[in-house]
RNA sequence: GCGGCUAUGGUGAAGUUGGUCAACACACUGGAUUGUGGCUCCAGCACUCGUGGGUUCGAGUCCCACUAGUCGCCCCA
């Protein structure tokens, strides 16, 4: 029985995690220059934290990972804005946190959906929240720190689609002006727009399958609905988007998948041809009443989370320059029964602040040439049963092939000196 | 949940209308060079072609099922 990962899952073999440290470093480089501070909230909760009433999207309907342990039922966390609100929530941080309260997280998620291209069923988010600071240049601020990082991982091809959903008068308006329109045409909808219609006729428009419908086309329009307030937001986002230097597309289809988004929402996505079906790098937007639902004050917030996996998968496509291998100072070459003395010398030179390499199998002095070779070992240490009665140890530089012997208690020194050459 | 494509060694892969030893390359191991390397040369390295059935005198090559991967629909990061 030859086992492998679950499907949907992979494992990230140390080639790649190289990759995955050097974005991680950039993405908290860059988050930590907007002054956000990191949470870690458990990777799984309380069912109730994610299935909320009413919520009518496919992430938290069909796609969640739960299960029952004795009475209690929990759920592998599908999104992380959830467990950080609860979080706020919980510990009362609005109370001992300056605001707008600024968080970062990093970590898998997990979704049940049939895997392919940048889409898996354990992934890795890397979001944001700030809450508590209603503004609109706070939302572009927010969209300000994803770009940067996106660009600081030289992904071209990028763009900035945003959109309201305006504040709630705006949205009930809206809504009742969706159902009325629909109740005509709602045989012609597909079963899932049948759902929506109850449950969030606002996302009825953001439907696939119904896209070419006659009906859908003369859809009344949110931007109709807006109130003055929603609309002088919304401008004032945009304004505040063009002073952050961000550029922009409004685009009045993004509604979101999840139903607790109020005013702005916005989708960051690749338009390179080779990205694949899943284009979006990150996605995010203000909620108004997330806050509050889990206990807390009524307080704003908004966030956005990036998928990494596509996020990396961008940066190699564009050819973001990763290191390309973990350095080696010193290769140590025992011959003969010297496997202790090998270990011993080797501790030494680690304790020198050397990164060594030893070898402990009794192979050819050639074979371990070659493995030191494939080591890139700057060093090499040869160590034989002459040496060892001699007390002394030869030591090679790979760059020139000088070779000197030396006693052996000096050897991590003699090296450390040629170093500083 | 639905559809397309794919499945040969550590890796990349050849395998012709089903009919010799399952190419070739890289990697790896050993040797030429019994304690000094990246070149060269030589040798070794898939009782077996995702799994299980079936057709056939004969199947990696055809059929069915299953499994996995992959791409797309949907959904979304």
């Amino acid at each position: 029985m030859v086992y492998q990962t679950p499907r949907g899952t992979y494992d990230i073999l140390p080639d790649e995690v190289r990759k995955w440290h050097a974005v991680e470093e950039v993405i908290r480089r860059i988050t930590q220059y907007y002054r956000y501070r990191e949470i870690r909230t458990p990777y799984f909760e309380d069912t109730a934290v994610f299935k909320r009433e009413n919520d009518s999207s496919d992430m938290v309907n069909k796609e969640m990972y739960t299960f029952q342990m004795g009475r209690d039922s929990y759920t592998l966390r599908p999104e992380g804005t959830a467990g950080v609100i609860r979080a706020f929530d919980q510990h009362k941080l609005y109370g001992s946190m300056e605001l707008p309260a600024k968080f970062y997280y990093m970590g898998p998620m997990f979704r049940h959906e049939r895997p392919q291209k940048g889409r898996q069923r354990q992934f890795t988010q890397f979001g944001v929240e700030n809450i508590g600071v209603k503004s609109p240049e706070v939302d572009a601020e927010t969209i300000a720190l994803g770009y940067d990082i996106v660009k600081a991982l030289g992904v071209s091809s990028v763009k900035v689609c945003i959109n309201t959903l305006g504040d709630d008068e705006s949205r009930a308006a809206y809504r009742a002006a969706l159902r009325e329109y629909f109740a005509p045409h709602l045989d012609e909808l597909c079963t899932d727009c049948k759902r929506r219609y109850e449950q969030n006729p606002l996302r009825i428009l953001d439907c696939k399958v119904d896209r070419d419908l006659e009906c859908m086309k003369n859809a009344p329009k949110l931007s109709e609905y807006l109130n003055e307030e929603s609309k002088a937001y919304f401008d004032r986002v945009l304004k505040a988007l063009d002073a952050a230097g961000i550029p922009y597309e409004v685009d009045e289809s993004i509604v979101r998948g999840l139903d607790y988004y109020t005013h702005t929402v916005f989708e960051v996505i690749s338009t390179r041809p080779d990205s694949g079906a899943q284009s979006t790098i990150f996605a995010g937007g203000r909620y108004d009443h997330f806050v509050s639902y889990y206990g807390g004050p009524d307080l704003s917030g908004i966030g956005f989370a990036i998928g990494m996996e596509r996020l990396i998968a961008l940066a190699e496509d564009d050819g973001y320059a990763f290191a390309s291998e973990d350095a080696c100072d010193v290769y140590v070459i025992g011959l003969g029964d010297v496997a202790s003395e090998v270990l011993s010398l080797s501790t030494k030179l680690r304790k020198a602040n050397l990164v060594t390499e030893a070898n402990y199998v009794p192979r050819s002095l050639k074979a371990q040439f070659k493995s030191a070779d494939r080591s890139g070992a700057k060093y090499v240490v040869i160590l034989g049963e002459d040496e060892v009665k001699n007390g002394t140890v030869n030591i090679k530089r790979t760059a020139d092939r000088t070779q000197v012997s030396v006693a052996l208690a000096d050897a991590a020194e003699t090296i450390s000196a040629w170093e500083k050459e």
